[in-house]
DNA sequence: GTAATTGTTGATCGTTCGGTCAACAATTAC
DNA sequence: GTAATTGTTGACCGAACGATCAACAATTAC
């Protein structure tokens, strides 16, 4: 009954991604989204709103593609939980430089916007508590185990991070 | 024989530095950095070059001042090395929402920019360097005392830009 | 005093930003 | 075919951006 879309909704949500992948939310102008998805800026704003509601989207998707495999390693029973957690640190390829969005965001737009904050914090505590549950036959007392599961967290945000400097 | 600076160069840089580090480099706009220093553009400029050498050198104050003293306890020589590097993890104060701005820039503008990249990379080394020393008596095995120093470097990150996400 | 020098200001620059919208295109229902 | 509906486009908007500069202010040397 009306015209049909002429692009994947999916296809240019991923493209714009991999755009705050790898220039982050402020640096991600509407120009190279715009490029980047191959569609123009009145069907960007129609599809998705804004530019803060593309990326709050984007950084879902990037959550189901790249924190969720790792969320479900890490709380899945077989094997032990110390395997588990170390395959968890081998999922990310050596020479991803762009780091980990989630993290990234978390030292940036998530400073300074009270909703982004919120996104971020709900995932990493999501990894937390993954974490937490792939330590518990290790780490029998709960408040030990937690605060491994906390220092493993900020051991991945670290390592996520730090890949972003890489000359 | 000319006219003498009607403000200090050194509390202006010190209020662009406290601005960077609550917005990150690219939210940080002149305008908001000439309220703080509490001087025009024209002058900021004239003293500083650009909004990026401005950047650089309040990166420059925030290592001397936060982060060199880091480096000084890990390498001190009194006290165990353990016990310095625990102490070293409690410098910062829990209630600091605002993060490291080293580590949010690594996370943020270090990521497209080379100039920054190198000077986050260098301190992000003098840090691998001084938890390295402060490891010297625990782990005698070289390559052993370097991953273990790269994990606490990578630890200290996550732990200053998780604090970002506090709600 | 005057000349020379340097610091300070704020208006202004061109550019880019995120966002909007009227015109046009493509489809279905009839 | 026409009408109705929805998708797409790119020109355009005001605002904010980083940066510049001519005019003015304050000091020293003489």
């Amino acid at each position: 009954m009306a015209r049909p879309h002429s692009y994947d909704p999916e296809i240019a949500l991923e493209a714009a991604m991999h755009v705050f992948w790898r220039d982050g939310y402020d640096l991600a102008s509407l120009s190279d989204l715009q490029s980047a998805m191959g569609i123009q800026r009145g069907s960007i704003y129609k599809e998705f709103g804004s530019k803060k509601e593309l990326f709050l989207k984007a950084l879902d998707r990037y959550v189901k593609k790249f924190v969720d495999p790792g969320i479900a390693l890490l709380t899945q029973t077989d094997g032990s939980g110390q395997e588990r957690i170390e395959r968890f640190f081998e999922l990310a390829p050596r020479d991803e430089t762009r780091g980990c969005l989630l993290c990234s965001s978390a030292a940036g737009v998530a400073g300074t916007d009270r909703e982004v904050r919120k996104v971020v914090f709900d995932q990493l505590a999501r990894l937390r508590n993954a974490f937490d549950t792939a330590l518990i036959e290790q780490v029998t007392e709960t408040s030990n185990r937690r605060s491994e599961a906390e220092r493993l967290t900020q051991l991945y945000i670290g390592k996520r991070v730090e890949a972003r400097t890489a000359i």
